[in-house]
DNA sequence: CAGCTGATTTCCT
DNA sequence: GGAAATCAGCTGG
């Protein structure tokens, strides 16, 4: 919650054998491990939000909605499970290839097992706007989970304190998607920035199959009078 | 543009 | 069994 502010502005970088992919963070989000309901962290350490109970500075990356990754810096001490989710940010560096790999073009980038091109082109600023897409944008999987951002020689790693206050100033909000814990402010971005996602607030999902138990009424049909 | 739906793993009840 | 820190495709206005 302290440094989540501050990493708006920040680069993060991702080295990798087919390029160098950089994104200047725009929007970020906060999560306090156990005091949490919204956090990972909350209900206690698992397999996968493992790296979240060690030392500060490094990457936790989790697999979601059985096809997204979703990047987050570590930033409590070990134990502490808190962590800052980096929901967005605009592509500067290695632009070709972070279009290449949205675009479903690269093999062994993006969320599991999805190939072939898709429809049309992308905008410059939708390829990083959305912590999957920033993901996927970068080349970010569960291959990164653990990794030190705060070694300069880890291929992936972050680039900061940045210079100054981004202009246009800081903004926050409530955060994107969360059930629990919703009221609380902890998203924050750089006002004004394109590159920021849309706000979606949480939205339970109807129950999805049809009545089997029950019969519609039948809907009138063009050129057959009702009654 | 708002709204809804499918895809599909990990964890929880 | 079902929700979830999501996204893209499609529909209707």
């Amino acid at each position: 919650m302290q440094v989540a502010p501050d990493l708006l502005g920040c680069v993060l970088t991702h080295e990798t054998a087919g390029g160098l992919v950089a994104v200047a963070l725009a929007e970020v989000e906060a999560y306090d491990g156990r005091n949490d309901p919204a956090s990972h962290a909350f209900r206690g350490r698992t397999a996968r939000n493992a790296v979240m109970f060690g030392p500060p500075g490094h990457a936790y990356v989790y697999f979601t909605y059985g096809m997204h990754f979703c990047v987050n810096l570590v930033c409590h001490r070990d134990g502490d499970a808190s962590a800052v989710l980096l929901r967005a940010g605009r592509v500067i560096d290695g632009l070709p290839l972070a279009r290449a790999r949205r675009s479903g073009a690269v093999a062994g980038t993006g969320a599991a097992g999805r190939r072939g091109p898709r429809g049309a082109a992308l905008r410059e600023l939708d390829l990083a706007r959305g912590p999957a897409r920033l993901c996927e944008a970068l080349g970010i999987d569960r291959a990164q989970d653990g990794a030190d951002l705060c070694d300069p020689a880890s291929p992936l790693r972050i680039s900061g304190p940045r210079a100054a206050v981004p202009a246009g100033g800081i903004s926050r909000g409530p955060r994107v998607g969360v059930s629990r814990a919703a009221q609380v402010d902890w998203r924050f971005w750089i006002t004004g920035d394109p590159a920021v996602s849309p706000y979606r607030q949480y939205a339970p999902r109807r129950a999805g199959r049809a009545v089997t138990a029950e019969v519609p009424p039948t809907p009138p049909r063009p050129g057959v009078p009702g009654r």
